[in-house]
DNA sequence: TAGATTGTTAATCGATTAACAATC
DNA sequence: TAGATTGTTAATCGATTAACAATC
């Protein structure tokens, strides 16, 4: 049905117009404009109009739209109704930033597993978690369910671990290491930047119809 | 004279460029092709010659590209034949995370100071250096030179770090903090992707002519 | 010379911006 | 109703791809 073609742009943009969404929410306004969300992103209103109109209509003519319901769709079209499952991968200083960053809990990715390929950390208290041995993964993987795994290891181990989970029948992969990752088989995957609180991390996790 | 625009698509993808022309070298190749640039970097010639066009005219009809010259102009153009003097502000799990980052080192990125404005860490030693309170980091920044801070603090307090930065006459900034920073008075200011080895970085850097 | 590959101009494609009828 | 703001179509802008003369 929907045959026009979302643009990578337009996909890449829905996470900053949630942020913002939820933002004016905590402001206690219920209803905005096209306007005051372009400003606020910094783009133009006729952008987030469009931008919004690939995946349906949210909004009333003369009104604006409803924060509240423009928030529950941004959502939807997001994936971020619902819990993740996550495993990190890596618990140097890298991964341990990661796990501890309040974004992800905050949008609903509940880290599971953490993993390391060391062995003298193998076994460690990680926070409530307890790492285990990378070697295990495909094993753990198929009774700890896990939708996404996030890569945050050297580069040298880098293309080993990402291998290892494509083949995992994970959902999604996050790469922090230091290299880029083309698409793999199935899977889509894509390097995240840090700095723009995860972006673009929705949008593989999105129904592979967008 | 120069008055043709250069998209900054071309700008992001000369970082890879550089990258894969290096390990062209490594591998004990002199010369090479925009056929095989592109295969690599994973584009089409066309694309490779049209974004190396914008800069000059690096090849010769028939011959292909010297691997040596290549790397040379790239780096030239991209800032990163001459080092770089770099602070990291937040001495966290991620600031650690970028502080044990080879790929800086290699870049010619010397990490000069260290700073945190947690006062328990304030004087603490990390790696070689001693971290410094961020509260002095205007008059420091007076006496130690400094090109570029990086950002690795938590949300919180990204912004007031952020526009101390801009106010005391450094280069670049490079942001990993979870917030979008516009760009700020004549300072541009990038959110930058850890995971594709510092792209982008290399654009502000470079002459603002460009 | 013949084959190869550049640098550059022209054609195509896609994304942004402008404009406006629909409608609250 | 009049003013406001959406959803959508048309116009513009910019970037990618195709094509090819120049030339090693």
């Amino acid at each position: 049905m929907n045959k026009v073609k979302i643009p990578e742009t337009t996909i890449t943009r829905l996470s900053s117009y949630l942020r913002i969404i939820e933002k004016i929410k905590e402001e206690g306004t219920r209803y905005t404009s096209s306007l005051i969300l372009g400003e606020r992103v910094g783009l133009n209103s006729d952008q987030v109009r469009k931008d919004l109109a690939y995946f349906g209509q949210f909004g009333i003519r003369g009104q604006g739209y409803a924060v509240d319901n423009l928030e529950e769709n941004l959502k939807k079209i997001l994936g971020l109704n619902r819990p993740w499952r996550v495993a990190v991968i890596g618990t140097g200083n890298l991964g341990s930033a990661l796990m501890a960053y309040k974004g992800f809990a905050k949008r609903g990715f509940r880290i599971v597993a953490a993993f390391d390929i060391d062995k003298r950390k193998v076994g460690r208290q990680k926070g409530t978690l307890t790492i285990k041995d990378f070697r295990d993964f495909k094993k753990i993987a198929e009774t700890v369910k896990i939708d996404i795994g996030i890569v945050a290891v050297p580069e040298e181990s880098a293309i080993e671990v990402i291998n290892c989970l494509t083949s995992s029948g994970i959902k999604a992969i996050l790469n922090f290491a230091p290299l880029k990752v083309s698409m793999v088989k199935g899977t889509k995957c894509r390097n995240v930047d840090l700095s723009t609180e995860l972006e673009g991390l929705t949008y593989f996790l999105s129904s592979p119809g967008i």
